[in-house]
DNA sequence: CGGCATCCACAAAGATACTG
DNA sequence: CAGTATCTTTGTGGATGCCG
C-alpha cells in the first residue's frame, strides 16, 4: 500500500496493464456500461468523438483484458451487446476517481497553464518562440 | 461525485486534462518526486526505459499544468531540480490507486486474455488468423 | 548536466469502401 | 448493425549530435 510499492522496473508487467487502462476511451466505455449493457452503435453516439475504429479497439481490449463481455444478440440485423464484468466494475472506480480529480481541479490547472505560457511569452525577447502547444 | 458526472461531450475540457495525466510516465514520476525532489538524471535512472526525450516532454507538461515545478540549482554545471506541487500530491493519490489496481488484478487480466486469445485461435479454423495483439 | 534540434522508423489515427 | 480491410496521414519514440 505503500507509494514505493510502485515498481520502475521495465520489465513490470503492471506497467503495460496500467497503459492498456488509462487510455484515451476506456474510462468513459466502463462509466456508459456501468449503467447498464449497450449495444455498439449506442455507445458509439455517447462517446461524442470517437471513431468506429477507436471503439472498436478499444471494445476488444477491454473484452480481451476480461473487463467487459461482448455478445452476439441476434443475426441479421446483427446486434451486439457489450456488458461490463465484475472486474470492470472494480476498475471502474478509481478510473472514475481520476476524473473527477480533473473536474474538480480543471481550474487550477487552466491558471498553471495560462502562468507557464506567459512565462514562456516572456522569454520570446531572445527572438526565438518557443512554440508553446497550442493544447 | 456521481458516476454520471462524467461528461462525454467531446469539447469537455476534462478530456484533454485526463489524456495528459493518465499517460505513459507522469504516474510514475509523481511517485518518485512524491518522495522527495530529484534532478534529471537521478529521475531518469529510476525510469527504466525511459528516453531522455519522452521524460523531457513529460516533465514540461507536468510543470506546465502546475503539477511539478523546475528549479535551476544551479550553472555549470547545469543542475535542475524537479520538485512536485501541492496540486501535484492531490494527483498523485488516485493515479497510485489506479496502479494499485493494476497490481492486485494482474493475475485475473492475465487469465482473462488466455482465454480470450484461446477462444480466438479456436476461430482459426475458418482459415483467417484474426492477429491476436502481441501485446 | 540538462536539455533542444534533427532525422528516421514505426505505430497509431482517419477516411473510405466493403461484408455478412 | 457491427464490424473488417485497406490506404493515407499523422504522431510518437529512439538515436544522434550539439550547446550553454
Amino acid at each position: 500500500m505503500e507509494l514505493e510499492s510502485i515498481c520502475f522496473s521495465s520489465d513490470c508487467p503492471s506497467r503495460g496493464l496500467f497503459d492498456q487502462i488509462a487510455d484515451k476511451w476506456s474510462a468513459m466505455v466502463l462509466a456508459v456500461l456501468s449503467e447498464k449493457p449497450h449495444r455498439f452503435n449506442l455507445i458509439r453516439r455517447r462517446l461524442e468523438g470517437v471513431s468506429q475504429k477507436a471503439l472498436t479497439q478499444c471494445l476488444r481490449r477491454l473484452e480481451r483484458n476480461g473487463l467487459v463481455t461482448r455478445r452476439v444478440v441476434s443475426l441479421s440485423p446483427v446486434a451486439v451487446e457489450y456488458e461490463i464484468t465484475a472486474l470492470g466494475r472494480t476498475l471502474q472506480k478509481p478510473l472514475s476517481e481520476l476524473h473527477q480529480w480533473t473536474l474538480e481541479n480543471l481550474a487550477d490547472v487552466d491558471a498553471a497553464r495560462e502562468a507557464f505560457d506567459a512565462r514562456q511569452s516572456d522569454d520570446t525577447f531572445s527572438g526565438i518562440q518557443l512554440g508553446k502547444p497550442a493544447e
